[in-house]
DNA sequence: TGTACATCAGTGAACGCGCGTTCACTGATGTAC
DNA sequence: TGTACATCAGTGAACGCGCGTTCACTGATGTAC
C-alpha cells in the first residue's frame, strides 16, 4: 500500500489543516490522535510514518492554524489604509462568524490558556504568532511614534484575543453577540 | 478513621480551595484527581465522599477561584473613586506578581479556553463570574451613561483577560512584563 | 527499457500507563436507648 | 449519663477504559542493474 512522494507529502499536509482546525475546535488535550486521523479519513496507526510524537504535530498544527487564520486577516485589510484598514481588522477578527467557525479562527483565541502548557516549541510558536499580530496592526496606525504604535497594537491585539475567547465561553448567544459588538464599538472609537 | 462533622467540612472546603490553586496553575485536563488529593494531602480514594465527579469538584473549585480572586480585586479598589480607582483595578489585575503567583489569578486569564469545554454548569459559573468583573469596572466609572459604561467595562475586561492569559504564554520574562506594562499604560490613558 | 529487490505508507492489533471511579476495610464519631 | 450499635471519612487496591506509542503485515512505489 505504499504511496509515492507526492502523495505522502499531500497526506502529511491534509493532517495538519485537519489537527488545526480540530485542536482549535476541540482543544487540545481533548483531541487524540485517533480523532486527528480519523478526522483526516486515516487509521490511527499511520501516524508516526508523518510526525515523531503528538507534541511535534501540536507544534507544526499551531503554525498551521497562525499561517492560516492571519493570512486571512490580512487579507481582510489589503487595499485599505490606516483608520480604514484597522477597523476592517478588528470587525474581521471579532465577527460572531469567526467565533463560530474554527476553520480559520486565530489559535491565540481558540486554545488561549492551553498554549501555556505546551512544549518549548509550541510556546515559541504561539510567540512569534503573537508578534505577527501585533506588527499587522501596527503597521496600519498612521501618525504615531514607534512607541505609541506598540503600546496600541499590544493592547489592541489582547482586547481581541480576550473578547473572542470570552465570547466562546458565553452559552447565551445575545449575550455573546453583545460582547464581540461592545468590543468592536470600544476598539473603533479609539 | 471517622471525621467529625466540623472537620469533614473542614477537609471539603481544603480540598476546594487547594483545586482551586491547581486547576488554574496546572490546567484542568492536566491536573487529576490523585494530583489535587494528594496537594491537598490525602489519598486520592477518598475523594467520592465529598464529590460526587471530577465535573462537580472543577465547577465548584471554578466558583472559589472567582470568589477568591474577585473579593482580592475589589479590596484594591476599596475607599477609592473613580479613575483612581480604576488605575488600582488595573494595574492591580496586570501585576506581573498575579501573573507568576495563581493564588489569586483569575481563571478566566488562567483557564481561559479551557472553560469553553466545562459542562453547563462549570460555563455558567464562568458567565456570572465575568458578569462580576464587568460589575466591578463600571461601578468605578464616573460621568458616562449606562451604555458608554457597560462597552468600556466590557472592554477594558477583555483587555485584562487576554493580556494576562497572553503574558503567561511568553517564555521571556522582559517581554512579558513589557506586555503587561504596555496594556496597563494603554488601559490608564483612556 | 525491463526486471528484481528494497522501501515504506497505511492497517489494525497490541502494549503499558494513568485516568476517573468503585469497593472492602478500618476505626473513630454519631445516635438511640 | 453510659452503653451498644450504626455510620461514614479516609485508605489503598482494583476496575475498565482510552490514551500515546509500537509493531507485524500488506502491497504499491522507488531504485539498482
Amino acid at each position: 500500500m505504499r504511496k509515492s512522494k507526492a502523495e505522502t507529502a499531500e497526506t502529511r499536509e491534509y493532517i495538519l489543516t485537519t489537527a488545526a482546525l480540530v485542536f482549535r475546535r476541540d482543544g487540545i488535550a481533548d483531541t487524540s490522535l485517533s480523532d486527528v486521523m480519523h478526522a483526516a479519513g486515516l487509521t490511527h496507526g499511520g501516524f508516526y510514518r508523518h510526525f515523531q510524537s503528538k507534541e511535534q504535530l501540536v507544534s507544526e498544527a499551531l503554525q498551521k492554524s497562525f499561517d492560516i487564520s492571519f493570512d486571512g486577516l490580512e487579507a481582510a485589510a489589503t487595499g485599505k489604509h490606516a483608520d480604514e484598514a484597522v477597523s476592517a481588522l478588528v470587525n474581521y477578527y471579532l465577527s460572531p462568524k469567526r467565533r463560530d467557525n474554527f476553520q480559520d479562527a486565530c489559535p491565540l483565541a481558540a486554545l488561549g490558556s492551553d498554549l501555556r502548557h505546551g512544549d518549548a516549541e509550541t510556546r515559541g510558536v504561539a510567540t512569534v504568532g503573537w508578534q505577527r499580530l501585533i506588527g499587522i496592526l501596527q503597521s496600519k496606525f498612521d501618525g504615531l511614534t514607534a512607541r505609541e504604535a506598540r503600546i496600541r497594537a499590544t493592547a489592541m491585539a489582547s482586547t481581541m484575543v480576550g473578547s473572542m475567547m470570552l465570547s466562546r465561553i458565553l452559552e447565551d448567544t445575545a449575550a455573546s453577540n453583545a460582547l464581540l459588538k461592545d468590543t468592536r464599538e470600544f476598539l473603533a472609537h479609539r
